[in-house]
DNA sequence: GAGCTCTGAATTTTT
DNA sequence: TTCAGAGCTC
């Protein structure tokens, strides 16, 4: 018998040791999860357990790694208890950062701020260092000061890993060293700037969160507000995050951690997996369940997975298995160009397509966006459609931002980044104008409405007066309907953009999507939010809800690929330099971080894994004289793990490839010349 | 002060 | 290819 018994029947769908997780009764406990074992279903039987016990849901906090994971996991728990969604609709839900977000707007005034304060996207914090790296005069000094991307990039990991300037500088950025005293200028200006302009970038928002459980007042409270917390992915989490749960768990410590330390991935982000294997010291009297029995991966593929991951140097021993005992054994594919590995991967998508898997059970993954630049080309070419994750985003765009930067200063007049922006939109005005009319609009206690009475320069007066009349009409529309907002926003700005930017067509379809998507929200706030926080994370993600015979392949940077699986993957250029990544291979924890990298990428194989290396790859802007260069296999793809592959050539499977002469020639001879001489002599005389 | 054009430099992963 | 910055012109 189950240790639920008859009460809950559905405990019996679990093996052993899931069961033993879900049912777990009190004190903290953490789950290694393995790739493929049933960490998803564990978390959403532990909600569905939890409830049906009667704990409150609302009184749950569920931290995931994106807000689709949590949904996914609130849905598969609310099909469990079956009393629909409504119930588990209430269980706090999502990432560290929207959670934070909740908080910090409830408990404001707790932390010196404004509920109404807006987030700025990486792009915003960086364009806000970069103004105040202007004003000290940092950009123009005899040696090269540190562009504003490394400058917050170094600001974001003193933040998240709570680690001294120096130390960061000494570790990560060496070759800033000699900036140690102008970084902490900079770093002191940017803050101050932020709070006096009522705005969080991303990592404020855990840093304000954990200064406030700081104070054990508050993070009593706090703590008492949860029975219950759950975190997903916990080995990507951060210092700065593990922080935020101890004091979250002040005088109760039900929490459960549930990761796996081999697929740790995300240490650039200033995630350490110190938290998830020294988790059982930071939470005395922890239970540890591990999950083993991979119920995804056919044994050929766990077998060169379970290699690749075996020469890791540090980590909680388990060893994967699986009862899918039969299947192809994976292949390596090695192709003399990145022509050739297209054609090969197109060749075998094509294939098992024919063979009854979906384009969208299928995904093409690499380690960086780029990567797979050549191959969108080819499929274009082939009218084979796809949808790339990862990469560039679509808030990014310039037109976007622009548009989604009037909405923040209609919501946060202070916000001068979103004033700075659409300011310079219009012609005639510079950063001086702008700064002018920031300052006088804080002058009238902030109403954007002001704007009206500001006397722009007289190159600039028409465009100006149809901002401010623009603005007039939308600031009255209050917080609601964001998407009738946007449309009045676009009467303004749609015919500005030919004159500021190319495609101007593209662009406008960019701003249809965005006001369909805001016409989904009840607020111009949450609308925001939202798109801050979890951004549509592919252009799939903006098309709307799919139609079912609606197909497409997926490519996927190994990163967005996480928590993801599929019937064939292709791993492609699985060589040195992009594998472990020319960037990433200073220290041995980042070489070692590469190595997780590639098992992850593994284990989203099912049935079918194929990993692929071009001989020869081109580059595009680097060394003029010689763009080919000659690599050389992934170092992660060791003998040891060659012996898991089936070894074949890239060339051999892609029949039609246009390859122009490049082929080796047949070691044939024929007299071809005699023959056609032949063709000719029955019709002698 | 704004805006244009030219040059040179640097290319990861994302909440 | 794209971006930041310098220098020049209006």
């Amino acid at each position: 018998m189950t240790p639920g018994g008859a009460a809950y029947p559905w405990l019996d769908e679990l093996n052993p040791q899931q069961r033993e997780a879900v049912t777990h009764a009190d004190g903290p406990l953490l789950v290694i999860a393995g790739a493929g074992t049933g960490k998803t279903k564990t978390l959403a039987y532990r909600v569905a357990y939890l409830i049906s016990r009667g704990v409150d849901p609302s009184r749950i906090l569920l931290l995931t790694f994106t807000r689709r994971a949590a949904q996914e996991m609130l849905r598969r728990a609310g099909s469990i208890v079956a009393r629909g969604t409504s119930t588990t609709g209430r269980v706090w839900g999502g990432t560290f950062h929207s959670a934070a977000n909740r908080l910090l707007r409830t408990h404001a005034k707790a932390v010196g701020l404004e509920r109404d304060f807006t987030v700025l996207d990486q792009g915003d914090a960086e364009d806000l260092i970069n103004l105040i790296r202007h004003d000290l005069g940092l950009h123009k000094q005899e040696k090269r000061f540190p562009r504003k991307a490394a400058c917050l990039a170094i600001y974001s990991r003193c933040v998240n890993t709570a680690e001294s300037l120096e130390h960061v500088l000494a570790h990560e950025y060496p070759w800033c060293d000699e900036w140690a005293d102008e970084l902490r200028e900079l770093f002191k200006r940017y803050v101050a700037r932020k709070q006096a302009r009522n705005v969080l970038d991303f990592d404020d928002l855990l840093l304000y969160w954990s200064l406030l459980v700081e104070s054990e007042s508050a993070a009593t409270e706090l703590s008492k507000l949860f029975d219950h917390v759950l975190v997903d992915e916990y080995q990507d989490t951060n210092t700065l995050q593990a922080k935020i749960l101890r004091g979250m768990r002040t005088g109760n410590d039900s929490i459960m951690v549930v990761g796996d330390d081999a697929q740790s991935i995300y240490r650039f982000r200033g995630a350490t997996v110190r938290n998830i294997l020294d988790f059982p010291k930071q939470f005395p009297g922890t239970t540890i369940v591990t999950l083993e029995q991979n119920y995804r991966s056919t044994v050929p593929i766990l077998e060169t997975a379970n290699r690749v991951i075996a020469q890791a140097r540090e980590r909680y021993t388990k060893d994967l298995w699986s009862e899918k005992d039969v299947g192809q054994m994976p292949r390596l594919v090695t192709c003399t160009d990145e022509t050739e590995q297209d054609a090969y991967v197109i060749d075998r998508v094509l294939t098992h397509y024919e063979q009854g898997i979906p384009l969208r059970r299928q995904a093409v993954l690499f380690r960086a966006a780029h990567l797979s630049d050549s191959l969108e080309v080819e499929l274009t070419r082939r009218n084979i459609p796809y949808h790339k994750y990862g990469g560039l985003r679509f808030l990014e765009a310039a037109h976007v931002k622009d548009l989604v930067a009037f909405l923040r200063l209609l919501e946060n007049p202070r916000d001068e980044l979103a004033w700075f922006r659409v300011l310079q939109l219009l012609d005639g005005i510079g950063p001086s104008t702008a700064a002018r009319v920031i300052d006088h609009v804080a002058d009238h206690r902030n109403d954007p409405r002001s704007i009206a009475s500001f006397s722009p320069p007289p190159a600039a007066e028409e465009a100006f007066s149809a901002l401010a009349e623009t603005i007039a009409q939308v600031a009255p529309m209050g917080i609601e309907n964001p998407a009738a907002q946007i449309e009045r926003i676009r009467a303004f700005y749609d015919p500005l953009l030919p004159k500021v930017y190319d495609n101007p067509y593209v662009r406008t379809r960019d701003l249809i999507s965005l006001e369909q998507i805001a016409s989904g929200y009840e607020s111009r706030r949450l609308f925001l939010v939202d798109l801050q926080l979890d951004p549509p994370s592919s252009t799939a993600d903006l098309a709307g809800i799919p139609t079912k015979d609606e197909d497409w392949l997926v490519l996927s940077t190994i990163h967005s690929a996480k928590g993801c699986e599929w019937d064939a993957v292709y791993l492609i250029h699985a060589a040195d330099g992009f594998l472990p990544s020319d960037l990433s291979t200073g220290s041995e924890e980042e070489i070692e971080e590469e190595r997780r990298l590639t098992y992850v990428a593994l284990t989203r194989a099912k049935d079918f894994l194929y990993v692929t290396w071009p001989l020869r790859y081109y580059h595009k802007w680097y060394a003029p004289s010689d763009r080919h260069t000659y690599t050389q296999l992934s170092r992660f793809l060791t003998a040891d793990v060659l012996r898991t592959l089936e070894e074949v050539n890239g060339a051999g499977e892609s029949p039609g490839a246009p390859t122009d002469g490049a082929e080796p020639p047949f070691d044939i001879e024929l007299d071809v010349a005699e023959r056609v001489r032949q063709m000719w002599e029955s019709y002698d005389v």
